[in-house]
RNA sequence: GCGCCUGUAGCUCAAUUGGAUAGAGCAACGGACUUCUAAUCCGUAGGUUGUAGGUUCGAGUCCUACCAGGCGCGCCA
């Protein structure tokens, strides 16, 4: 609703004036506002060189002369020019989103290819919150830029080469060693502490025996390569009953196995922007914007981290995505500049945008629950989502933005009361099929579209809260266009609030049988929406609770 | 020391991306179920938006300096 008066009011500019300014659309703080605002004449007001009351009222004009949508037109402040919607205009809109299924999806990113690079945790351990929080960011993110035209992949990162690998078969190893009895030292301290590397050695215990109690060249790598299976495995299945999904699994070291990161060093080289110091091979990042130059191959001949990092965005690049997002910790976001530089010298400038997350602090009982993956003592997704369930882990994580710190209480979490929006949102929902079930008792069944009185839907509220509706697909696209999935559960939260104050004081259901009907469709295009919205966050939409 | 993020009601957070009188929930108190689910709703209170300047018609939002907290600054990942 809102780009569609926005096209209004910018044909009603392109009449008067040469030059269409940058200017917005928005829904009316307060009923004396309107129904929505636009600040065009303020804007046009220093280019012109007129006042701003003058260009509003030639605006109005202009857009009263074109268009019959409005109830009336006013200019009020320093020059907002305040929109009275005619009450059909929004009754008739309820129509719109029973017919057209796709009404909340746009073409902002139609034809483009997006990559989505989200979780990519190590395989050394299981996932912990601060991965699931985001997990459901690249899952629901990825939801709204598909909903938006793109052509979404999701895909995680796995980092299974290089000396944590290492370290995560010699800490099975050195646990299969305890088994027997061979290993009277401390376990070094430098090792996985986990119980589940102790669970892992077991399991090999239990099926290998002590055969590899004796001396063998390949002892650890089977060991590391166990470990690792065992692990992703165990991820994937937390992934999955998580919700999240992805289209690939890609392998740090595959890029090993097929050259692909001498390749892309030789590549640098050829544009003249590797050299070596000090027996270490470097790329001048400094060039490229970053603060100093890296480290590609150390002097011990390891490829640092970031030499494999440009190999796999280098791939991406090659594999024809437009846009590359990586959704990263917060204590990475110094490594940021540094992969910018590299894609801007391979010709990739401006294709990645990092988003980067911040902690998770878990509550319990109203005190902070501290993790740490080294020391072992950290608290898995898998726990968190077995207490309070999927649906609640899902829309805490994104009732903030990625880029704040998230303190998720537990408790709030399990209450089934107001406090929990999850419980909130999904009531809304839950209560809208209830009245459902109670019209199929009564026998009133919604006729075809153009059959229903929708002139009945009169009091304020109801057109408050269809004209809330209306901008929800304004929502999606500032959403996809911004990144930043959290203002859906804001946005739900805001809608539900409003159907509950309006169940409280209307009922739908009543003697009056078409009034009936109208409410009954009204409310059902909102349970269409809150459905669609809880489809994009992955959560549940009960129908009963 | 340098860089990034954060700072809004007692608490947890919003604020349509520069718009009109900065809004919700929690916590406190009072009220509403013979009714389509009370997991709900209604009412009462709370503010020098960390501080000081600047930019303009207009600043919580942008710029500068400072204060406080978090994170990062390796031939680690």
């Amino acid at each position: 609703m809102k780009e569609k008066i926005k096209k209004v009011v910018e044909e009603a500019i392109k009449n008067h004036f040469s030059f269409i300014p940058d200017f917005n659309v928005e829904i009316a703080k307060e009923a004396k506002f309107g129904d929505f605002a636009t600040n065009a004449a303020m804007v046009l007001a220093k280019r012109e060189k007129k006042a701003p009351k003058t260009i509003a009222n030639v605006l109005i004009e202009e857009i009263k002369k074109r268009d019959d949508l409005f109830e009336k037109i006013e200019v009020a402040g320093p020059g907002f020019i305040n929109l009275f919607l005619k009450k059909e205009v929004f009754q008739e809109y309820l129509k719109e989103i029973e017919i057209n299924k796709n009404f909340a999806r746009n073409d902002y990113y139609s034809g483009k290819k997006i990559m989505v690079e989200f979780v990519s945790a190590n395989p050394t351990g299981p996932l912990h919150v601060g991965h699931g929080r985001g997990a459901v960011l690249g899952d629901v993110l990825s939801n709204i830029l598909a909903a938006s035209g793109a052509k979404v992949y999701r895909e995680y990162y796995i980092n299974d080469a290089g000396t944590q690998m290492t370290l995560l078969g010699e800490s099975v190893f050195a646990r299969y060693m305890e088994l027997f009895k061979k290993n009277t030292a401390e376990f070094d301290k430098r090792y996985y502490q986990g119980e589940y590397i102790i669970e892992l050695a077991q399991k090999i215990k239990d099926k290998y025996g002590s055969s590899f109690l004796e001396e063998d060249k390949k002892r650890l790598s089977f060991f590391t390569s166990f470990a690792k299976k065992e692990i992703m495995d165990g991820i994937k299945k937390d992934l999955n009953d998580f919700g999240v999904s992805f289209d690939n699994f890609f392998s740090e070291k595959s890029l090993y196995d097929k050259g692909k990161v001498q390749q892309v060093l030789l590549k640098l080289k050829e544009k003249g922007f590797i050299y070596e110091k000090d027996g270490a091979i470097w790329f001048a990042s400094s060039q490229f914007g970053d603060d100093k130059d890296r480290v590609l191959k150390r002097s011990d001949g390891e490829y640092t981290y970031f030499a494999t990092d440009i190999a796999y965005h280098e791939d991406k690049v090659k594999r024809d995505f437009d846009i590359l997002i990586d959704i990263w910790g917060a204590d990475h976001h110094g490594y940021v500049s540094r992969l910018e530089a590299a894609l801007n010298c391979l010709g990739a400038k401006g294709k990645l945008k990092v988003l980067l997350l911040q902690l998770v602090n878990l509550i319990k009982g109203g005190k902070p629950l501290s993790m740490s993956t080294r020391a072992g003592q950290f608290t898995t997704l898998r726990e968190v989502v077995d207490e309070v369930g999927k649906d609640a882990a899902r829309f805490i994580f994104l009732t903030r933005r990625h880029d704040s710190p998230l303190d998720f209480d537990l408790d709030l979490a399990k209450k089934k009361s107001m406090d929990n929006p999850v419980y909130y949102v999904q009531y809304a929902h839950a209560r809208i099929s209830s009245i459902n079930r109670e019209a199929e008792k009564r026998k009133i069944s919604l006729p075809e579209v153009n059959d229903i009185d929708v002139k009945l839907l009169k009091e304020d509220e109801e057109i408050k809260i269809i004209r809330q509706l209306s901008i929800y697909p304004d929502l999606i696209l500032s959403v996809s266009k911004m990144m930043e999935p959290h203002r859906l559960t804001f946005y739900m939260q805001e809608l539900s609030s409003m159907f509950h104050k309006y169940y409280n004081s209307y009922r739908v259901i009543q003697d009056d049988k078409p009034l009936s009907i109208a409410r009954l469709f009204f409310v059902n295009q909102i349970r269409h929406v809150l459905a669609d919205c809880l489809g994009l966050l992955g959560v549940s939409a009960p129908k009963e609770m």
